[in-house]
DNA sequence: AGCTAAGGCTAATAGCTATAGCTAATGCTA
DNA sequence: TAGCATTAGCTATAGCTATTAGCCTTAGCT
């Protein structure tokens, strides 16, 4: 996460609109820093307008207000995130054994990012409403574990409601688990050697037990 | 959730100390109001007092700061908590059998108690660490379900392993992911009916797939 | 009955988001 | 290269917020 400048609509060839979207992609920059020390919810436009040398009411030039700001920030990092499961899922091999890179991947990305997995995942800035747009990529990322899952349980390797919403609703609250309790109780610890993320790699396994598979395929 | 009456200290037989608890009582169960409105980050000292009926100085004289009031509700939620699990433990058959009604007490408290458990759980207000004395409670929780899983593994229901931090920590992970994606999700669903915490029941097979006992008991 | 302190108040400080309106300079275009 | 529209900064201001200081009345203990 060291750059935004490729998460902000390119804006042309324009001199001035590249110049705009260079310092778009600061501010979002500054207010990460920003979030890391105050929290998720303490945010503030005055602290990144003098992070970023300019007068609060400058910053209204590129945000059109702090939670437009939240917006940009949910939705860089929803798209950061799906941009990142898929990578995984690339090399990852076909059917249950392609679970847990995929997870893993999810799981580092959000203990290296643990600000923007607050914000997306848990959802507790005062007034903030993700849009439509921003959400999307979350969408997309549920529309691959279903169809990843589907290809397991016709593989034989999980039983039929795996796939269904109440089989998909228990995968995901696995995950959320083990990266919620990452968030609340280390969240500066990093990947490697974090108490609670070394059970990923477990999930596929439990839910597994969860939707075994009908029979032994022969 | 009606009243915090009796999670006050009782302040003595003293007719002054008695109002002056019923007022902070009072407090609470407006800023719980507030909270569930503003979200849980979003409580104002203002608005509190608007609802009390007195000018926001007057807040003061009954607690030192908005994070001391962030610490009291803290305190209510953790002693409230702690005390309905122990409830349900305390009719619950022993070993693993036991584990699923004590896990569906706590989560039906959390569904009830959204905002408390909130900041319980997530720690997610900006500057707010709760005192050791409020936190107390999570830690004598946590030794109760270090007890249960060591009777479980005692009687041969689960593998060594489970009583480990290691194990507890999975457990720990499971059901805050149930509890994480209600909070998140649907918060306002209440515990009947919640597509995630119907999930809560199958934990103790979850648990007991991730530390399979030793062998099969005579 | 008298006194203490509880519990209200107003005033004031400092910081926040956001808007209005001014100004200088940037950089496109003729 | 000259002109000019737009951008991107600024200050001033309104209306919030938490918090402190200090005053004053009255409740209620002794």
């Amino acid at each position: 996460m060291t750059s935004f400048a490729d998460d902000i609509e390119p804006g042309g060839a324009d001199r001035r609109s590249r110049r705009r979207a260079e310092t778009k992609a600061e501010i979002l920059r500054l207010a990460v820093e920003e979030m890391a020390e105050h929290g998720a919810a303490g945010l503030s436009m005055s602290r990144v307008a003098r992070r970023l040398g300019v007068q609060p009411p400058s910053l209204y030039k590129y945000f059109d207000s702090r939670m437009a700001l939240y917006d940009a920030l949910f939705g860089v990092g929803q798209r950061r995130y799906l941009r990142t499961a898929r990578r995984a899922a690339e090399q990852a091999p076909p059917g249950l054994a392609g679970f847990a890179p995929v997870l893993r991947a999810g799981a580092r990305w959000s203990a290296e990012n643990p600000v923007l997995a607050q914000l997306m995942f848990w959802r507790t800035v005062p007034g903030f409403v993700p849009s439509e747009r921003a959400y999307a990529p979350a969408l997309d990322l549920r529309r691959d574990w279903e169809a990843r899952v589907r290809a397991a349980v016709e593989r034989g390797e999980l039983g039929a409601g795996a796939a269904a919403e109440e089989g998909l609703d228990l995968l995901a609250a696995l995950i959320a688990g083990m990266v919620s309790m990452q968030l609340s109780n280390e969240p500066d610890a990093g990947f490697e050697g974090s108490r609670f993320l070394r059970h990923v790699d477990r999930i596929p396994a439990l839910f597994a037990a969860a939707y075994p598979p009908p029979a032994e395929g022969g």
